[in-house]
DNA sequence: ATGCATGAGCC
DNA sequence: GCTCATGCATA
């Protein structure tokens, strides 16, 4: 295997949705402790997944509906719940060959959280951010939580990717029970003083970030669709004729490659249901 | 919400 | 140097 090996589950979405304000919620959740908590999410479709397809299931279940327990006293939001605000737009995941996986994936069928398939995290993903909407949660406010509750801070960027599906597949199964976790949390506990931790940042050198023109990014994307890897003497080149750094120039074309392969690529909708799956061009690319 | 950047791990 | 996870800074 080369080093190429990635999947491309997604077909994204792009529902880019309001932006999350602080309101406030200095004493939004006050000691309105509500005794009850939830003994179990048992939220789970019946088979689940398999190790290595992700060939998913393409039934849209119902994500609200949790067949289990009744709520007898789960009316914390003190109004109303929305039943299931949920138009789903599902789509048919394609499938991933393999994406370079180091370690021993012997999962058979655990009905739990071992290997979701792209439609299950979809579906916890707008499940997620419509709670933590609800309960007046900004996403920075999660990253933090989930640091200070298992240790892993987060940023702003990597929950907002995370609800907008903008993550590799690995990344967002590797998210998933942390902040589902949380989601847990925050809401059985309707006014926990979820630790406020400050995690003070590190002086680190951080350089200022380059503001590529529009002109200039336009060259770049044509070169890119031309060769996606170009050969470090062809950075170097293009670095010089475009005037950037040739740092610059390499970054953004990782970057660039990095996108290609989460979301649905930049003016391809992905509209059918094959399987276009990226292709491993080797890097033949010559022309100078 | 996203563009450019850093850093770790791999080759 | 590349990929991959992640985030500061910014639009």
């Amino acid at each position: 295997m080369g080093s190429l090996g990635d999947a491309n589950p997604w077909s994204n979405s792009s529902p880019m949705e309001q932006q999350d304000i602080k309101p406030g919620r200095e004493d939004l959740q006050l000691g309105t402790i509500l005794h009850h908590r939830s003994p179990h999410v048992s939220h789970h479709s019946p088979h689940t997944n398999h190790p290595n397809a992700w060939g998913a299931s393409p039934v849209p279940s119902n994500v609200y509906s949790q067949p289990g327990f009744s709520v007898s006293g789960m009316l914390e939001h003190g109004g109303l719940s929305p039943p299931a605000p949920t138009p789903q737009s599902l789509h048919p995941v394609l499938r991933a060959e393999d994406h370079g996986d180091l370690g021993s994936h012997h999962c058979q069928d655990h009905s739990d959280e071992e290997t979701p398939t792209s439609d299950e995290l979809e579906q916890f993903a707008k499940q997620f951010k419509q709670r933590r909407i609800k309960l007046g949660f900004t996403q920075a406010d999660v990253g933090l939580a989930l640091g200070t509750l298992y240790g892993n801070v987060f940023s702003q960027t990597t929950i907002c990717r995370f609800e907008a599906l903008q993550l590799s597949f690995k990344n967002m199964c590797k998210l998933k029970p942390l902040l589902n976790k949380w989601l847990e949390e925050a809401d059985s506990s309707t006014g926990s003083p979820t630790s406020i931790d400050k995690i003070a940042a590190q002086g680190r050198k951080r350089k200022k970030r380059t503001s590529i023109e529009v002109s200039v990014k336009g060259v770049l994307e044509t070169h890119f669709l031309k060769c996606p890897k170009p050969a470090a003497q062809e950075i170097s080149s293009l670095a010089d004729s475009l005037q950037l750094e040739k740092e610059v120039v390499r970054v953004w074309f990782c970057n660039r490659r990095q996108k290609e392969k989460r979301m649905t690529p930049p003016g391809d909708p992905q509209p059918h249901e094959g399987f276009p799956h990226n292709v491993k061009a080797d890097p033949s690319c010559h022309d100078l």
